[in-house]
DNA sequence: CGCATAAACTAGCGGCGTAAGTTTTTGCGC
DNA sequence: GCGCAAAAACTTACGCCGCTAGTTTATGCG
């Protein structure tokens, strides 16, 4: 086949079958040809749409960022924005946790990124933080949210009682992983609400750098 | 050359070497190949001593979690213990950071990944926290740890003033990987105590599970 | 109408993890 | 002291991988 009379690839359908791949079978099953494959066509054509493959990561990581709400900073107080925009970011994230790992290593040059730093980072500034607490509060923000989605914490439990035999108070850590979700989801709540009173404190306090 | 008269492997040369590898240019370089090159040898000559490339990157990362310190719980307040276990994890991990993905994916079957996890458990338990409580901090303060050392915030940024120019409050953002370090580290502290104060403050007024 | 461009193809390079089988040395049981 | 299994290196090779180069053909613009 030469080329066909109506293309067969677009960058948005080879997004949206990498991230199908990814999200059902993780990152390491994206190969090039595999995609390829799932998409009727062999593997050195996806070149002629992305120059790399990591280009095609990237995108992926983009379309996923994008969901996340950044409406929520418009009008309301900073700590109800950034409750409700972790809460969106963390859901997001826990629906596509195999990408995570992209994301975890910053926004870099993706616009749904960047736009997401500037309506965090804006609304932290706009309630009356300094540059660097803003900074920080941002940063630690995303360590939370990144953190609790990369490392399901339950689910790196073995699912195996006698691992736990020379551990006195790990003897039930084998149920974890049946409790994962719970588990997970109490533990990043339990995080911003803590987070979240506190900087209010200081915040009341004036203390905002 | 077939069996040395002095073997030329030994399960330790060859987890310092991939440790090494790894910390000077990232888990990517590390190659069954440029692993066995690095000591001398042929590649497959290392699946005599590890079954799989991951049993090497497994040893590595539990090398590693032995670094920290989970002796600070032994006659100190649940508070200065979690604090001090989590400066001392997060001090091991930015000494080693390109390891991180692999230890965030939780403590699995390592032996000092679960005496770990069994001293910061054990350590609140013995304090009065209830169980899932417990297993909550617990992950909360991985989730923290793991995500500061995993991403760092600033290093997402790049470093090209032009990049900002639609983000009004990001103008200054090309500056962030200049202070990469104090970035990190002020966010990881802030979040170290917001947190412990946060729970210090449920822990005494009875709030434990 | 002619031609550059786009979008598919095929062939192939070097690298990957690892399986299989070979050779030689070591060290233990008789 | 000897025989032989196990250990520890080797070579070869398979089927993946990301990606490059060059080819073919349809499209759409001047």
């Amino acid at each position: 086949m030469a080329r066909p009379r109506q293309a067969l690839l677009t960058r948005e359908r080879i997004v949206e079958a990498a991230a199908t791949l990814i999200d059902a079978e993780g990152l390491d099953a994206l190969s090039m040809r595999r995609l390829a494959t799932e998409l009727g066509v062999q593997g050195p054509s996806l070149y002629n749409h992305f120059a790399t493959k990591a280009e095609i990561v990237d995108a992926v990581a983009e379309a996923v960022v994008a969901q996340v709400d950044i409406d929520v900073f418009a009008d309301c107080d900073w700590r109800e924005g950034l409750r409700l925009w972790a809460k969106s970011y963390h859901a997001v994230l826990t629906a596509h946790p195999n990408i995570v790992p992209v994301l975890a290593t910053g926004p870099g040059r993706r616009p749904h990124g960047l736009a997401m730093a500037e309506a965090v980072y804006g609304a932290l500034i706009d309630a009356g933080w300094s540059r660097s607490r803003a900074t920080h509060i941002g940063a630690l923000m995303r360590y939370l949210i990144t953190g609790s989605a990369l490392g399901s914490f339950a689910l790196g439990f073995d699912n195996d009682p006698e691992l736990y035999d020379r551990y006195p108070h790990l003897h039930r850590a084998h149920e974890l992983p049946a409790h994962r979700a719970a588990v997970d989801e109490g533990a990043f709540e339990l995080g911003l609400d803590v987070l979240i009173a506190g900087l209010s404190d200081h915040y009341d306090q004036g203390v905002r750098r």
